[in-house]
RNA sequence: GCUCUGGUGGUGUAGUCCGGCCAAUCAUAUUGCCCUCUCACGGCAAUGACCUGGGUUCGAAUCCCAGCCGGAGCACCA
């Protein structure tokens, strides 16, 4: 008892570090995501971690879609809800929702406050040329433009007046910096394509991330930014602004990629995106994808992956996930509550094989009664009809050889019968006999259950058309499962389901 | 090439700032045993790591130097 009580109080031991700096109520975090697709797994993180930290600091999450690259990392209509949707389904919600299209003036306005300032200027050079003098850590003849220049041109970017590629407004910031990531960065810059949100499409003059984010992290609040070492010469950029406006510099935090383990596909939504538009993938909810909305579907609770992202700490080198510490997470959240059916199988390697249940020196009972959870009893008994039943093959013992029906009783091999035996359950205690699963095999239920490793056909016994859509069950001896649909609708994949099935279900994991 | 940044068991992590309590924590994984009418849950046990080499020190995972290996930026992507 006392050992019990002393695990919970050491429940929270290997959490998330301290923020520093970080005053309660006073903690500002933001999730900048670009909204060209929604979430793979490693998206999960940004959202556990601050999430994680404002129920810590009981401080404000904000949700700003960084969406201001109409062509390149053009931005997915469907996916600023899909993405709103991920963090809700991992249990967070966003105090704030932002996207940086609906904001271009305040950039705009800022940006002239700078040129003011003398920290930015216009800049026509072409990208190989300017690169080949900031290299040697030479300016380009516009460096030196009078401010009022600068204004016009800058005006007539935003007007439009410029085509892509034509104009840019560069940040004043060390041409002879010796970091030459660092010098004198494009703010702005010119796009052709309009943005694919109607609100946002007569713009044509867009600032980058360094310059956006830069000043919506100070105009919102932002008091701690977490992000990708990707972006660790970010900040040493933007101080270069915080400094012409005489701004504080949030404090910032980066940390590694994450990579995963078990899936083939890369972690990365242009891969995804591809992968589905050519077919090979049925869409993001897609058992073989590693995204958010496949681990849903597959009824790994949002908490599962969660609590795995915030075991990974806040490291700058690079992680790798393991799936398992995901499942062993879900299983704990999910065992609890999973009543327990029979799947069996059929498989190219391990076939479903049909036998008759027989008399043997007693009558064969009709039906078996195992448990709905062998840890609560009271919720009750399933019927599992004999008869004519269906086990894996690799479950059939060898000719004359007995094995355990599961909730049913003993029976024995014989040709392609199954020969009940009036035996007590204590052949099994005794270790001589092995108890398998097992359903009937005319009235079970054709099941089509959707795996990583792709589709898998069986059937499952009756009583699993009692459960409701969404529940996640323990197919004993296979593993976890969520009950995605009863009557299952055909679809054109060529492994999707036909029409034929009585149901459909996603694996989540042993 | 220039500039950042990091290297603890299979995986993740604690410890590193302020050297000794670290023959290195916890979780997961794997294996074995126990429990069990599941290969789930639960219990027990085992396996397994401080990148390398110097130096400082009575003492180094922790400090210093060099090397090796890795990641990132040097975009009119985010």
């Amino acid at each position: 008892m006392l050992a019990e009580l002393d695990a919970d109080d050491e429940e929270d031991e290997h959490v998330l570090p301290d923020l520093p700096n970080a005053e309660e109520g006073a903690v500002v975090m933001r999730a900048a995501p670009n909204p060209n697709g929604p979430w793979h797994v490693g998206h999960a993180r940004m959202p556990a971690v601050i999430g994680t930290y404002k129920e810590r600091y009981d401080g404000e999450f904000i949700c700003r879609f960084d969406d201001t690259d109409p062509e390149t990392k053009r931005p997915d209509l469907n996916a600023y809800d899909a993405i709103l949707e991920d963090i809700e389904y991992l249990g967070f919600e966003a105090d704030r929702v932002l996207k940086a299209s609906d904001r271009l003036d305040i950039y705009y306005e800022h940006a002239r406050d700078l040129i003011d300032a003398g920290g930015a200027y216009t800049c026509s050079c072409s990208g190989e040329a300017f690169s080949a003098l900031k290299n040697d850590g030479e300016a380009c003849p516009h460096r030196e433009k009078d401010a009022e220049t600068v204004h016009e041109e800058f005006d007539a970017m935003v007007a439009g007046e410029y085509s892509a590629g034509e104009m840019t407004l560069r940040v004043r910031t060390d041409i002879e910096h010796k970091n030459p990531a660092l010098r004198d960065w494009v703010a702005f810059r010119i796009i052709d394509t309009p943005h694919p949100r109607e609100v946002a499409a007569d713009y044509r003059c867009w600032p980058m991330l360094d310059f956006q984010s830069g000043v919506d992290d100070h105009l919102t609040g932002v008091t701690h930014i977490i992000r990708g070492i990707d972006l660790q010469d970010s900040a040493k950029r933007q101080r270069f602004v915080y400094d012409y406006f005489d701004w504080e510099y949030p404090e910032v935090l980066h940390w590694g990629h994450v990579q995963v383990d078990e899936y083939d596909v890369k972690l990365s939504t242009s891969t995804i995106k591809e992968l589905i538009e050519t077919g090979e993938l049925t869409g993001w909810d897609d058992p073989r994808a590693p995204t958010i909305q496949s681990m849903r579907r597959r009824g790994i609770q949002g908490r599962a992956l969660v609590d795995s992202m915030t075991d990974l700490g806040m490291s700058t080198s690079d992680v790798d996930l393991a799936m398992s510490s995901v499942y062993a997470n879900n299983r704990d959240l999910v065992d609890d509550g999973a009543n327990r059916y029979f799947l069996v199988r059929d498989r190219e390697d391990d076939p479903a094989v049909t036998l008759s249940v027989v008399d043997g020196d007693a009558p064969a009972p009709e039906a078996g009664h195992p448990p709905l959870h062998p840890d609560h009893p009271d919720r009750g008994d399933r019927t599992v009809p004999a008869g004519r039943v269906v086990v894996e093959s690799s479950d059939l013992p060898s000719e004359g050889e007995r094995v355990w029906l599961k909730g049913y009783g003993c029976v024995r091999h014989t040709g392609d019968e199954l020969v009940f035996v009036d035996a007590d359950i204590d052949v099994v205690r005794d270790g001589d006999v092995d108890v398998i699963h097992w359903a009937p095999a005319d009235e079970g239920l054709e099941t089509l259950l959707r795996t990583v490793s792709g589709d898998v056909r069986g059937y499952t016994e009756p009583a699993v058309a009692d459960v409701d859509p969404d529940a996640v069950v323990q197919f004993e001896r296979v593993g976890f499962a969520r009950i995605d649909a009863f009557e299952p609708a055909a679809t054109d994949e060529p492994d999707g389901p036909t029409g034929e099935e009585d149901l459909l279900a996603y694996y989540a994991h042993p």
